[in-house]
DNA sequence: CATTCCGATTGACCTAGGTCAATCGGAATA
DNA sequence: TATTCCGATTGACCTAGGTCAATCGGAATG
């Protein structure tokens, strides 16, 4: 499937609109493709766009005082990503986000996506449809992180990332779930037994 | 400032509408009271309305295996509670909403939600920047878990909640910054010095 | 005034998970 | 084939924060 088909079914899970709209839609939509390693956002830029990737995938992750990565997101291919706090609140974003795969991606700039709603206020709906689930799901995380051991936690990250589990590092998993990769390998060899 | 000016002045916050459309909006609300240490909301009920607190708190939580209590949010007056993840993804609710003060609140139910949407669709748009604005601070708020030491957690939380952080108990800070209270005394005592 | 409650504090001890450095191993590059 | 990477693993040791039980203290209740 390409980019346009893929982005256009995403819409018609939450919304139902005419060809014309769609048309419109996918006119505001600038394709932008990404090699492996390559950022689309570096920490201290504002991230002023919506980024859907149709191709591959990326994490947005931030880096501590000590420089150790904390992996935020990982989205693959039929997600938006965006550094929320950076684009919502229009300050310096603290994020990085990266293609960790040769990436290709549609993106709708803050400009672009307010000339959406203006035109098809439709898709006021989607986006506060799809803010709503990421945010159930945001709230999960933190519960999760709150109440659960590291094992647990793998677990849930299993489950939920099954499709993807197995393209991911194990560095990139310690980090999601919040465990060093040190402590992760010795997770997984306890687990083995 | 009674409730019903509360709400009208948080939507008009984010989006302008006529006199005629609030007085509709506000038909699709119900009042209530809750006392304090009422539940709004129990674990393994399905949360199916939003709740936005007039005056008092509450305070959303889960307990955990054990039986420990972890503060997922700390709702003050003119803030909405909800179990996201059972609203919206239809699931029995893991969480607790629990007033800690006398609590007046506004109800809008999942089915007046709906119809305030097909009769003013505006209001999409509201809800729609309120969850991603919501979204932004819980993502932040999984970033400082990964990457901020426990008393620097406690830094952030006094400058975010310097307003209510007086009227809540030292058990309900360590507990929304996640650690026990026993620590949470000790970091006090550490930060006097 | 006495009592109960409940949150806060403290002491003694414990553990999940971190740190740092060394080693292994497989894939990609020269 | 030899070399370089880079992620994974492992060993030895460390620490932030947890546990559990005792005590303190102030506010509310009888």
């Amino acid at each position: 499937m390409n980019g346009q088909a893929l982005i256009l079914q995403n819409v018609s899970k939450y919304i139902s609109i005419s060809d014309e709209e769609k048309a419109g839609f996918l006119s505001l939509l600038q394709p932008r493709d990404y090699h492996r390693k390559e950022f689309l956002q570096r920490e201290g830029n504002h991230c002023n766009s919506f980024t859907f990737i149709t191709q591959g995938c990326v994490k947005s992750y931030l880096l501590d005082q000590k420089g150790d990565e904390h992996i935020l997101t990982i989205a693959p291919a039929d997600w938006w990503v965006v550094d929320y706090m950076s684009f919502v609140f229009e300050t310096p974003g603290s994020l990085f986000i990266e293609a960790i795969e040769n990436t290709s991606t549609l993106i709708l700039t803050k400009e672009k996506r307010t000339e959406l709603f203006r035109k098809i206020p439709l898709f006021e709906q989607y986006f506060r449809i799809l803010t709503e689930r990421a945010f159930a799901v945001s709230q999960q995380r933190v519960t999760d992180i709150l109440s659960l051991s590291a094992a647990e936690r793998f677990e849930k990250f299993q489950q939920r990332y099954a499709h993807i589990a197995a393209s991911l590092t194990h560095q990139q998993i310690a980090s999601f779930i919040g465990v060093t990769p040190a402590f992760f390998s010795r997770m997984l060899k306890a687990k083995r037994k």
